[in-house]
Order: structure tokens, then sequence, then C-alpha cells
RNA sequence: GGUUCCGUAGCUCAGCUGGAUAGAGCAACAGCCUUCUAAGCUGUGGGUCAUGGGUUCGAAUCCCGUCGGAAUCACCA
């Protein structure tokens, strides 16, 4: 409570500062030219790095009031401005641009209200604050899980950290696709080809196992079919008369039928890959609060339907389907229950959305699924809408991009994907040779070393996914290897404990880290810049929950680190002698560490104390 | 074909509601460890922001056209 009181008021000195800032101009520009203009219409931002300054007024709108060239009002506002505000220490003006510095108190006194705040940028939630709910992952259980399930958990994860930060509660849920055709095919090809095997006997992952049978299954079906069409049958009549397909097909109405043989069968089965998945999720660091399964819901949905279906929202065709006609909303027709009365992927997640809803009293939905789902969730929305729950048509799509290879989309059936567990266990073998090259680590022992070798590799990996615009494709090599340096997680990981380093440094030489720095101190440019930037991390925090997009929190640390580095490099720190200044340093570290290991956390990325 | 998204350096990506000379990293080359962690820092080279128009004081950013790419429009999930 105290910590969320300190945040908001923080957020508040920045913005005390602009406001006056604003309101000061636009007194300006009544006494000086004689003209009302509102203070929001001010723009005033902060000034571009390679400039001197600290915030930057664009005059060019002014010209109109103002009746000079836009050097000469500036001239005239930066005056008046440098009397009329006391933080305001100096100003330039370049082009169409008044920049002006802050005093050197100024940014001190930001920079030590920050300096007790531990969770600075994070506003924590009330039970009175929004209620907001986020699905990811929503694996299938027939393969284990890939790249592009890497890039949802890690999306879906961080967006709940983010969410959380702006002070909600957030619910992490799960869909699995435990049901259907394709589940029965790994089930069908392990009762043909298995011969008994298990994760216990083969020695592998659950999940692999079951994939693996899947993977067998259309390599028998193809098999199959090309000896039909040699034979002397069409493609469409191999398909057709497929014998294969036909018995998962049977399969799956036995499944629906509660057979008890092949019920148990899904079940053993189920739970390998479940054993395998959770094995996965662990290793990536991602959780869920509640998780749902498609064999739980698909009925409250095919219930659902029927309702809509007396109620007159859907209708019946003669050929007992049902549907929406969704033409008055701009789209097409869209099926909702199949002639034969089963339930569709939209069934499923109508059911869903009902359980969900029920459970918990969720005040916004957001659902992490890739874009190629764009159309669903569009039909989802209004069909939610439509059923009377008026949460629906408000629902979020939080939409990614694909991860493509270079040589375009990954294939599971031309063996192009990248395992998600196979991709973890590389990228940790590269941290641990990386650092044993390296030699850090010393007086580690073992086991706390992999711990930080997985906290390196996962960084990476992390960082690597997160740090690109969610909505974009993505590239990936797996023949190139994830960097661990340049703008990398590894990097900003070794910023912090570089920072982590000298706080320790400084205590073994008896120095006494301070909870605050002396006032008058006089800064360099780099250390007013890290302070700046240091300001605006709230406002990323909140842009980033507005907009859904850990990129911008990864860039944002990103920037920090590299600012950091470069002040490390020009100045002493720990060791510098004048007291005062190496005070405010190492308040200025202790801030900085601060805002990296926050904006990490909101990334679901660990810092390291050492690597 | 309809709809949506994308196109920025050799490669991977930033660039916020329009603002200054379009930025990083990787790769290449040249420097910096007896001083707080060299997974770091400094420097050099590398761009018709796909393309043509429009809006305006100002466009990578907004609008329209064209070209190129992706996704989607299933009784698959």
């Amino acid at each position: 409570m105290r910590i969320q009181k300190l945040s908001l008021r923080i957020t508040n000195l920045k913005m005390v500062i602009e406001n006056r800032i604003k309101a000061s101009v636009a007194k300006a520009i009544k006494e000086l030219y004689g003209a009302e203009i509102t203070e929001e219409s001010v723009q005033l931002q902060l000034t571009r790095k390679d400039m001197k300054g600290d915030y930057t007024i664009v005059v060019f709108p002014l010209l109109k009031v103002s009746k000079k060239n836009p050097v000469q009002t500036g001239e005239d506002l930066g005056a008046y401005l440098i009397n009329d505000c006391e933080e305001v220490s100096a100003f330039e003006v370049i082009k169409g641009f008044l920049n002006i510095q802050l005093s050197h108190a100024y940014w001190l006194e930001l920079l030590n209200e920050l300096v007790q705040d531990v969770e600075y940028g994070k506003t924590s939630a009330t039970d009175d604050s929004p209620l907001v709910m986020i699905e990811y992952s929503s694996p299938n259980t027939n393969k284990p899980l890939h790249l592009g399930h890497i890039r949802n958990n890690l999306l879906g994860y961080s967006l709940s950290r983010i969410v959380a930060a702006n002070g909600n509660n957030v619910v992490k849920t799960n869909i699995v696709n435990d049901r259907g055709i394709h589940i029965c095919k790994s089930m069908l090809a392990w009762q043909k080809w298995g011969e008994g095997q298990t994760p216990e006997s083969t020695g592998k992952k659950g999940d692999h196992l079951v994939g693996d049978f899947y993977v067998k299954f259309d390599q028998e079906y193809k098999k199959e079919q090309a000896e039909l069409i040699e034979k002397g049958a069409t493609k469409e009549e191999a398909e057709a008369q497929s014998p294969l397909m036909k018995e998962a097909r049977e399969m799956l109405l036995k499944w629906e039928a509660h057979d008890e043989e092949v019920y148990g069968l899904w079940e053993m089965m189920n739970q390998w890959v479940y054993a395998g998945f959770d094995e996965t999720y662990k290793m990536m660091g991602v959780d869920f609060d509640k998780i749902y399964y498609e064999s739980d819901t698909f009925k409250t949905g095919r219930d659902m339907v029927l309702e809509g279906l007396e109620k007159g929202v859907f209708y019946r065709r003669d050929d007992n389907s049902v549907w929406a006609d969704l033409q008055n909303d701009g789209l097409d027709e869209k099926l909702l229950l199949r002639s034969d009365g089963t339930s569709v992927y939209m069934t499923q997640d109508i059911g869903t959305a009902k359980l969900r809803y029920d459970d918990f009293s969720i005040d916004k939905m957001v659902y992490v699924v890739g874009n190629e789902q764009n159309y669903h969730f569009k039909v989802l929305a209004i069909l939610l809408d439509k059923l009377g729950l008026e949460w629906g048509k408000d629902l979020v799509h939080f939409s990614y991009g694909m991860v493509e290879l270079p040589e375009g989309k990954m294939k599971s059936r031309e063996g192009t994907v990248v395992d998600a567990d196979d991709l973890m266990k590389d990228m940790i073998d590269t941290a641990r040779d990386m650092s044993k090259e390296l030699g850090k680590l010393e007086g580690y022992s073992e086991e706390e070393a992999e711990k930080v070798f997985k906290t390196i590799a996962l960084g990476a990996l992390k960082y690597f996914i997160l740090k690109v615009d969610p909505r974009k494709n993505m590239t990936f090599d797996p023949k190139e290897s994830i960097d661990f340096n340049g703008n990398t997680g590894p990097f900003i990981q070794y910023t912090y404990a570089r920072i982590q380093s000298i706080g320790r440094k400084a205590q073994e030489k008896g120095i006494v880290l301070p909870e605050s720095a002396s006032k008058d101190v006089e800064l360099t440019d780099k250390e007013v810049q890290l302070m700046k930037i240091i300001s605006n991390f709230p406002s990323v925090v909140a842009e980033a929950g507005k907009v859904y997009s850990p990129a911008l929190i990864a860039n944002f640390i990103y920037d920090i680190a590299k600012e950091f580095n470069q002040f490390y490099h020009e100045s002493p720190i720990a060791v510098e002698e004048d007291e005062a200044k190496r005070d405010m340093r190492l308040v200025l570290c202790k801030n900085v560490g601060t805002v990296i290991k926050n904006g990490m956390w909101m990334l679901g990325i660990d810092v390291p104390e050492r690597m």
C-alpha cells in the first residue's frame, strides 16, 4: 500500500514539472502575444539524446499567434520560462525547437525520491482493481511445444506481468485442446505400432513420445495413400477411402461415446503429455492460475449454441447443422454445430468463455493467440455478444505474428519445427560454455553456477523473442545461435550484475551505501541523461500496458543498460574520491538496478547477482 | 477475388499519438583490461525508409494508388 502511494507520488513529480512548464508557456503566450492557448496544446517532449537539453518545446505551432519567426519565438519563450519556472536553468533555440535544461537540484530530488522504492514502476492492485484474465499457451496434446509456442508463452506471461504492474488483478489461464481427430491419430498409431511403449520404458518425455506417434500416423497414412494411388485410385478417392483415417474417425466417435478402452487410452496418453508440458513450462518459467480443458468445455459450448438457437439468435439448416448469420455485421455465415451434432472449434471457445465468466468476475478478457486467427476472434466477439454476454464485444485478441525460419514457415511434417525443449537445452549449453570460457563465477558451487547458466540462457531466448514488436512476424535462424552480446538479454543481465558488483565492492571497502544524494552535486550530462530515462519508466510501463507490448519494456531497458555502461566507463563510482559525488553515483546505480530488475521482471526474465 | 497485416543498412530489429542530421545490435575493420565485471566501451564504413502521388510549416510515421510478401475467408483445430 505504502509502495503504491510512493509510486504515484513519483509519477506526479515528473507530471508536476511537465504541467508547470506547459502552464508557463501558455502564460507566456498570453503575456507576450496576447493570445489564449490551452496547456494541453503545448508540445512538450523529452529532448533527443544527441541534443543539449532535457525537455523540448516545439514552437512551430505557436507561430500563428506569435507572428514572429521560429527562432525569435523560441528566444522569447525561453527568456520567459527561465524567469517564471524555477526548475528551468538554461535554454537554447535550435531551428524551431526550444530546448530547456532543468536544474541539477530538480534531477537530484527526483533521484532521491525514487531510491526508496524497490517496486518503482509497478503499481500494486487492490481488491477493487479490475480483474484481467489472460489466456495463453493453448497447446494441442498431440505434439510437443515448439518455437511458435515459445513466443506465445513468453508473450502471454510477460503481458500478465505488465498488466499486473499497471495495477490490475490478473488470472493466467490456459485452454488445452485435448480432444479431436488429431489426438485420435496419435492414439491409433500407438495402438497399432506402439508395442506398449511408455515414457518410462523409452526414457522419452511424454509429449515427445506422443508426438512421435502422431508423426508415425502421418507417415503410414502417406504410405497407404501412395499404395492406393498406385492401384489406380485418384487422390480424392484415396483420401476418401483411407482405412487409417476411417479408423481414426471411428475412434473419435468411440471417445465421444465414452468407450472404456478408448477413453482409458486417451487419459493415459494425455497424462504423459501433461507431464512433459509441465517440465517445459517449468523450464520456460511460465505458469497458470487456472487451466481449462476442451474436453470439459465443449459440451457447455454446445448447450450455449442450442440455447441461442431457441432464442432465435442462430438457425438450423435442413441438414441439421446450426449456423450464425453474421452478414449484418459485415461477415459471413459461420458454422457452430455440424450436421451430426458435434461441435467445432468455435463452439468450444464459446463454452470456455462461459465457464470462465462463471468462475471469475472478469472485467477484461485477453486472448494471446496468433494472428492467423484474427477472423476467429472477430467472430467470437460478435457471437458472445449475441448470446447476451456483455463482455464479449470487448474481448481483446492479442494477435501476434508468426515465427518463421529463413526458408519460411515451420512445418512439422517436414521436420523443420524448432523444438522448445531442444532449443532451451542448447541455449543452456552455450551459456555454460561461454561462462566457463570467461572464467566467471569462481567460488560458486556447481548448483549455483547451473542456476546462473539457466538464467542467462533463458534471458537470451526470452529477450530475443520479446524485444520485437509482437504484431510482426519474426525470423529465427536455427543455424545461427542466439547472441549473448549486444542488444540481448545477457547484456542487460550483465549490466545488472555489474551494478550489484559495484555495490558489493563498495561495501567491502567499508562504504555505507547512501540513502540519498546531496542536492548540490554537479552532474555530468550522462548522469542527467540516466535520470531522465529513469524518470520515464512509469510512462513506458503505462504505455506497454495500454498497447500490450512487452517490446516497449525490452527496448527501454536496453536503452538504460546501454547508457549505464557508457556512464560506467567514463565515471568512477565507488572509487570516486569526492564523497558527495561518490554517494550520488551509488544512489544512481541503485536506481538503475531497480529499473532493470523491475523491467526484466515484466518480461519474465530473472537477473543474476553475478555472472 | 474480399478482408487484415507487413515492406527501414548485407542480416536481425528500434523509431511513441506527424517534428531536428532515420537509430541499435550482428557481421567487417581499427583501438581500449597492473584501476569499481572486456557478456563491456570507443571509432570507421554501410540508407532513394518498396514505389508514385496527396495532406502540411514539417511525413519512415497520416490518406490514396501501384508493386512485393504473409495470414485468413472450412461440417480442420
